[in-house]
DNA sequence: GGAAGATACGGAGGCACCCTCCGCTTAACA
DNA sequence: TGTTAAGCGGAGGGTGCCTCCGTATCTTCC
């Protein structure tokens, strides 16, 4: 165990790429008070890991072997893992992006007129997000998973984003309120699961749609099963 | 290259515990005319991979390492890959018995009255099994994908179960006709794989009830959307 | 421009697992 | 009881994960 020294944490966030950035946290020893600029070498090949795991991941799957990435890096498998610590980090750190745009699209969506419609859309838009990169879906397990309560970011934005979308067709009268945005991800990542099946797309467009119908508040069924769905306790909606 | 023999090939079915049965293949080779017995040792070590596998299975989960299994089961690693040359075949036949539980099930079920809600307590069912099983979730997967073809047994067994209850109740004209047993086994499965989540056994029902929602005719949604139906060919259903 | 020290690099090495191959053992049969 | 096919088991080669630490490189300060 090394000597331990008080230090604060101060962090930036760089632009490496036109569209992707990269944020840094430095350690700044309280009894200096001076910041360091972190090394070029650093930021260089933090930049090559991801590019290298974009196209490795999107190629092979989410079992790809991180030394082929460090490899096609050109990079020590070392400085692989000092960049992210785990095959999660990397995942978080490469599909991001995309994550973000998801969430994007659903602000968008927000002002669409029909409430159930918009996230229907969302929906489709997430099955062309997995079809597109093959990484992806392990990105969204992650997210769903959301296990290591650290990197829970792309949980946080995709969890925000359905639960926009859902509480305007809540609020809307359009749909049923016992279904929290948590459920919604999981049943939507785990109809992607499938995605290296022959066929997926056109199955989970489907399966979707009936979900969809299912949320809808339906007439029959809500005064057929009003004891059943009173006595399940409407879900606690997180934000 | 041996110097080859014609040969045929003959099998017959062993009962070597209470309730499990398995099925030996013998060559015969048609100059002697001759069938052998398959060796005791055998047997018995067949027996114990499988009992250790499904010990390690529940325990661990589909990851499990199969030379733990071969070590639990007194067994060299040569004798488990003998017996089950990939770890989908040794999935398959610990999770066999269950998947025909589940497939007697809806046998079953196909004499209640209500065809809903047959289907609704079969999924519901199926539920319970993955809860009890840790390893029962890789071996819907494997159902699920059926890739190999040759192991498909899971697959075939689970799409008629599904079908045979999604058909009453199509007949009924209480279920929309444009969703195959495929689909419906692929969603479930899908839902299920969450199933390491803390609190996914209330969420994976509250969306399988959405899910059978949707999936019954809407008089509303009939009518509203009943282009869109049209214009989307109707699944064929395999038998 | 150069020295000092912080920071990052890389890959060897230990571990675990996968799967195959083949010399040895053992059970079935006559 | 001998013969022989069938089966056993584990060594070994391959791959991947992750850590550790000697070495190289970069930033900063003068």
């Amino acid at each position: 165990m090394r000597p331990q020294r008080r230090a604060a944490l101060h962090g930036f966030i760089a632009r490496v790429q036109s569209n992707q950035f990269v944020i840094y946290i430095a350690c700044m020893d309280d009894q200096t008070d001076q910041i360091r600029k972190p090394r070029a070498d650093a930021v260089r090949n933090r930049e090559r890991v991801l590019e290298a795991a974009k196209l490795v991941f999107n190629a092979g799957g989410p079992e790809a072997s991180l030394e082929a990435v460090a490899k096609r890096a050109g990079v020590g498998i070392g400085t692989l893992y000092r960049h992210f610590p785990t095959r999660e980090d990397l995942f978080e750190a490469v599909y991001r992006r995309e994550v973000e745009q998801l969430s994007e699209l659903a602000e968008q969506l927000k002002n669409a007129r029909d409430p159930v419609d918009a996230l229907r859309r969302w929906l489709r838009s997430g099955v062309e997000f997995v079809a597109t990169k093959k990484g992806m879906v392990a990105a969204l397990a992650l997210a769903v998973q959301s296990g290591s309560e650290l990197q829970a970011f792309s949980f946080d934005r995709l969890t925000k984003a359905i639960g926009s979308l859902l509480d305007r067709a809540v609020a809307a009268g359009e749909m049923r309120a016992d279904i929290s945005p948590e459920d919604l991800l999981r049943a939507f990542f785990g109809m992607c699961y499938m995605h290296d099946q022959p066929g997926w797309q056109s199955s989970v467009l489907r399966m979707l749609d009936v979900f969809v119908d299912g949320l809808r508040v339906q007439p029959v069924a809500k005064a057929k099963k009003a004891k059943t769905r009173a006595a399940r306790p409407a879900v606690k909606r997180k934000r």
